[in-house]
DNA sequence: TGTACATCAGTGAACGCGCGTTCACTGATGTAC
DNA sequence: TGTACATCAGTGAACGCGCGTTCACTGATGTAC
């Protein structure tokens, strides 16, 4: 590739980046049922057919904006989660569930895209896979420290049905090799309540039932914890 | 009213029943946000206009479904419940659990209209409250036996912000009178682990890690009814 | 019981709108010799 | 370095569609005297 296809690229990406930050601020302001390719294209500057030598359809720029979505969320629980003392697994434990939450309630119509109902008619492909993991990567790399240092330990009178307990030995040995069936159940169940909770707060579940917000995650975030076997 | 007037009462009232099954239907294969009102006029063989002559709005249509959602989903957790033993609490706890879990996968659309993200420009009239509470009403009740029995106590150990405590306090004060905030908590953290569990099952966020729904949501079930003090 | 009037469900045409996508085109930018 | 050709971003018009809502109307059904 040469100096000049080298700027042509660039400025197609540059292009390409600022569709998606337009339809970004769509998404945001109105949701994914009403973002229209043609509004985008009217905001960016474009005729509406021009947008076409960027994404082939509509639903490859929400694919885009999904896959985005997926890994902003996950660069900013990453980061949180990475400024923590690696033997403060407490902390990181609440840097991941704080990430989430924060994520969530900053960008209200991305939480809603990916964690939300599914656009009917819309089937998300394949590569929106491994972006939608990064979270729960996270959350399985403290299990596994946990539970190498001893801290995390399998409960006496745990059980599981012998399939879930198959499937979860499978996960556990692709994604957080060493850490038992029944302690990544717990975290599943964790992890669970952590998208139950940002879910209903974000979608407003939880208006005149509860206000003061920030406590009441804060301790849900303890009860999981605890049920978790990060704390006693 | 006269007997004639009672009849073109009865036929209106058959007409906004037909209308509302015909738009549950759509819901059902398309979602809300494809819900037409032209297309479900079409299906009910009439012309477009004279559904205003039952729902002033497309909104207004929308609104009678969320309500009729809420409702049907109240009543098949109710009738759920009711039919066991006063004293099974955990038989109790079970089938409100399955309960919602059922209906859920019966009308997955209806479930996400419902508990799902919130449809964009839509803003639900205070009518939607009193029926959006019914199953929170159950698993109250339930709570309220329970500590009523002596079976489910305040844990040790636990602790609430105080104005977090508050709120919780009038909230038991209103809907379950006896239950102390911290028990409440618990409550509600299973009743979020409850939707939470339901909506990554209906939004196919288990696709490729759980295959077992039935065991893995009854291990669920069991986890919470033990948080929550029902099982030791 | 019979008649004049009021109510109201349903019609059909229209308004005004926005949408996704296609297609033949222009003109600038990059490539090969 | 200069020229002929290829690539490709962006244009503008068009297709065909469906939508929510309004409005003046018809005709059947109910009401009051």
């Amino acid at each position: 590739m040469t100096k000049a296809a080298g700027v042509r690229a660039r400025v197609r990406a540059e292009m390409t980046d600022e569709i998606k930050r337009t339809a970004r601020a769509h998404l945001a302001s109105q949701g994914a049922p009403n973002l229209s390719l043609r509004a985008v294209a009217r905001d960016v500057g474009l005729v509406s057919s021009a947008v076409y030598r960027y994404f082939p359809s509509r639903d490859d720029l929400l694919t885009a904006l999904i896959i985005d979505a997926y890994n902003t969320l996950g660069e900013a629980v990453e980061t949180a989660e990475a400024a923590r003392d690696r033997a403060d697994l407490i902390g990181r434990w609440e840097a991941v569930c704080h990430g989430v939450r924060d994520w969530a309630r900053a960008h209200p119509h991305e939480y809603a895209l990916t964690y939300g109902s599914p656009v009917p008619g819309y089937a998300a492909p394949t590569d929106t896979i491994e972006p939608a993991l990064r979270v729960s990567m996270v959350l399985m790399g403290i299990l596994s420290d946990g539970v190498g240092a001893g801290i995390i330990r399998p409960q006496p009178g745990d059980w599981l049905d012998r399939s879930v307990e198959s499937e979860l030995a499978r996960v556990a040995q692709e994604r957080c090799p060493g850490v038992a069936p029944t302690v990544l159940a717990r975290g599943m169940i964790a992890w669970t309540e952590l998208f139950g909770a940002v879910s209903f707060e974000v979608f407003g579940r939880l208006n005149s039932v509860i206000e003061n917000r920030d406590a009441w995650f804060a301790h849900q975030v303890l009860a999981m914890s605890k049920l978790v076997g990060l704390r006693p």
